[in-house]
This record gives C-alpha cells, structure tokens and sequence, in this order.
DNA sequence: ACCCAATGGCTCAATTTCAGTCCATGCAGG
DNA sequence: CCTGCATGGACTGAAATTGAGCCATTGGGT
C-alpha cells in the first residue's frame, strides 16, 4: 500500500476543475466561514462584489448562498444597510463522509507543518509596522476571548494574520488552504477545555517571538503548537 | 506603495474561477510541457484520461489541444498507438506580455524558496527506497545532459523530482505551482552558459546530500542554488 | 488477409453558467 | 413624510460546458 511509484508518467496531472461552479462555491464560502475570514456575525461583502472576487456569476454566487442560508451559516437582509451576514454562531458540520486515509492526513500535516512553520519565522524576520502589530494583538485578543463554540474559527483566523506578517500573499493563501483542509479533519475529533487552554499559553508564546524579533523561537513556538494537534489528530483518527 | 492594510476585511478572497475552462485547460497543459512533465517527444496520455484527470470534458480538452497543437508544443497521430505528442523542442513563449510587479516577483521567489527548501530537507530526511534514489538520479542525468534548447524543462522536473521523494503530494504540487509561476519570469530573461553550468554543479551538490541523508546540506545547497536565480532575476527584471 | 482494440475526430442534445436588466426593500437624511 | 440609493431578489437569452455516442484510422496479432 502506498509504494510510491516512479515510473514514468504516474505524476499526477493537476486538475483545472475540481466540481461544478456552484459545488465548489459553496465549499469556498464555506471555507471562509470556518477560517473566520468572515467573522460570525459580520456582514459578507455584498452579493456583486463577492462574486467579482470569486470569478463566478452573481447567480452562481447566489445558488450557493441561497444554500448555505437554508443550513443556517447565513442570513440576507434586504434594503440599504442590509446584506448577508454570518451566523453568529456556526451550525456543526453534517459529519464530513469523506474518509481521509492515514496517508491523507500526514501530507495534510506535514504541509502544514512547512508553510506555518516558515510563516512563523518570517513573521518574526520582517520589520513590523504599528498597524501590523495591531493587526497581530487584535488577532490574539479575540482567539484568546472565545468560548469553545467559537473557538475554531478564531483560531484559524490568528494563524493566518501570522502568515499575512510574512508579507507573502500566496503564504497567506497556502496557509489558509491547509488550515481549511485540517479543518475538515478537527470537525471530526471533541474539542476539550484542556487542549484550548494550552492553544492561548501556545498563541501567546508565539506573539512574543514575533513581537520581539527572535525568527528561531518563533518557528519553535509555532511548530510545538502544531505537533499538539498533530497529536490529537492521530489518537482521533487512528 | 504596497504598505498592507489589515482593517477588516481587506484580505482577498481566493478565486473560484480564474477564466473558463478552455483558458484554464491550455494553461495547465502549457504548464506540463514547460514543466517537462509531459517530456519533450513523449506520448500525453489518451484525451479521455486527461480529461478526466483535469476534471474537464473531453471536448474541452480537445479544443486546447488544437490550440497547442496550432502553435507547434504537440502533434497527434490516429490509430492505435498514436496519441498526442509533446514537440521534441519547445517553441519560444510568444512574450507573456503580463508584467509582474516587483511585489509579484518577490512573493513568487520567496515562496519559491520555503517550499523548494522544505523540499530539499525533507527529500535528505526520509529513508529513500532503491526506486526513488534512481528516480532521482535519472532526473539529474536528464537535466545534466541538457543543452540551452532543452534546459528549462528538465531542471524544473528535476526539482519536482526532489520534492517527490519528500513523500507529500501537496508539497509536489506546491513546487511545480511555484516553479509554473517562476518559469513565466525565467522565459524573459537569457539563458547563459556560465548559469547552465552552474546550476549542474549545485544540482550535483543537492543530489549528493539527499543521497547521505544529510537535511542541512541538503537545505542549505536548494537554497544557494535557488538564490542564483533570484539574483539573475532581479537584475534582469528590474 | 483479416480482425481487434486503442486511439483521435466529430456531432448533438441537455445542462450549467454567464452577463445584463429590472424589480423590491428598507434605512438615512432631508 | 418624501427621496435617494445600496442592497438582495428575480428573470431572460446567449454562451460555455458537458456527456454520450458514433466514426475513422492505424498497427499488431491471429
């Protein structure tokens, strides 16, 4: 099982289209939903812009809102200042069927365990504006507040505004890509009191690193803080 | 310019789409070649399984393939054992005219370099079987028997080489996507000898320290060979 | 000499996706 | 109490994309 193959040919093509536009909308705004890239309960941007930025129609875009309304992620209102908002508190997901193998889950890990790693350490490298070191407090400040209902997406969204310090856009992308991937598999395993206690001593020690400059304990701070859910993630799912 | 603006909600949406399926498709396939994936003179794989392993219909594929096949990249045979052929020589890119910004080409080149030298260390750490050790030395026999015609292809499916061996196909596809995006810059800029060279001499380095198994050299060999080329690209490109 | 099977070449109907347009709603400011 | 206007909601016709089937060509095997 698993034997890699070095013949030629057996790389595989990079597909272009992974699912329909609306399947694979849908998953996006999903997406951003779960990385708190859209924050609970705050308003998306509205439908014409979203679906600029998405590359797709307004009615794609739209299908796929209509969906994500009716399993209560989001919420339209109609008029000026109305939108579409976030639900202020995430529905679970409906048991993701997609069975991950073992060697899924390590290439997920392992990749993630690159890009965060050396985002921590560019973070800590690059020469911080106020504003970015704002960016960095606020980030923590509200992962640090959440209760355990909203504590993922928080999360998430802290690591990448650690990643957006680096100053590289496709950084930040890949960091986001794989959180969204670990993600799918953390929806699957209890989240307990201890091991989020233990994330903000961790999220903590890794603002100090990057605050202060020091790229090596910053890299440490963030590759500890990963190896505990790798951790979990392996007794879980094992 | 350029100063990042972390209010709310100005970190981008990643795309859905990025054009049309036909567009999309002549990219990848562009990209396969160039890659040296699809090797010069070798056979592409049957229409209805590349279709499938794009995720796009086979009339789709097909009319991206007479496209390629109009500017001269492929040539396609009938009747059993035909099939559609990679060009033995590439023709030159027709002047990718989109100018990068110097922002641009510092995010691709320092992704370039997390990803690639990730790579280069995990390749040395893992236990390599006798296939993946002849793979690997395959790849560096074809690109150090390369003239400046055939050059660009076979280094970079040498470094994709490099990151096979590290076991993750996420970070696979990472290399080859960084060096896609990297190689639409190296077409702009000459190809010297002295560089050709070179690059042989680091890419033995590499080789060797991946095949003792030892991580720092190995990392610290992708990484002087990477900033070569970073070198030769901001003094071309700016 | 024949047949078989794998391949590219072609056509057509169904579905998805898009771009554009207009409608409906509701709050802020006059 | 109006008016303006940014928003979501709905419709339409065109274009892209798909899925499926069939044809044409070729070279090896019987």
């Amino acid at each position: 099982m698993d034997i890699p193959n070095f013949d030629a040919g057996v790389l595989p093509v990079r597909p272009v289209r992974r699912g329909n536009a609306f399947e694979e909308t849908v998953e996006r705004v999903l997406e951003n939903l779960k990385l708190g890239i859209f924050a609970a309960g705050s308003r998306l941007p509205p439908e014409r812009e979203l679906a600029a930025q998405l590359g797709v129609s307004r009615a794609t875009l739209r299908e796929a809102l209509a969906e994500l309304q009716a399993a209560g992620y989001l919420q339209s209102r109609r008029g000026r200042y109305g939108g579409t908002f976030a639900a202020d508190v995430l529905p679970r997901s409906p048991e993701p069927d997609g069975f991950g193998s073992a060697a899924e889950l390590e290439d997920v890990l392992l990749f993630r365990r690159v890009v965060e790693s050396a985002a921590a350490r560019l973070a800590a490298e690059a020469t911080l504006t106020p504003a970015a070191r704002g960016h960095l407090l606020a980030a923590l400040e509200e992962v640090d507040s959440a209760s355990m209902d909203t504590f993922r997406p928080k999360d998430a969204r802290f690591h990448i505004a650690v990643a957006e310090l680096a100053g590289s856009s496709r950084l930040v992308a890949a960091v986001a890509e794989v959180r969204a991937q670990a993600s799918g598999l953390l929806d699957r395993i209890p989240l307990l009191q201890a091991n989020l206690d233990h994330s903000q001593v961790q999220h903590r020690e890794l603002v100090d690193a990057v605050l202060r400059g020091d790229a090596d304990a910053a890299e440490a701070a963030a590759i500890s803080h990963l190896e505990g859910t790798e951790r979990l993630l392996r007794g879980f799912l094992a």
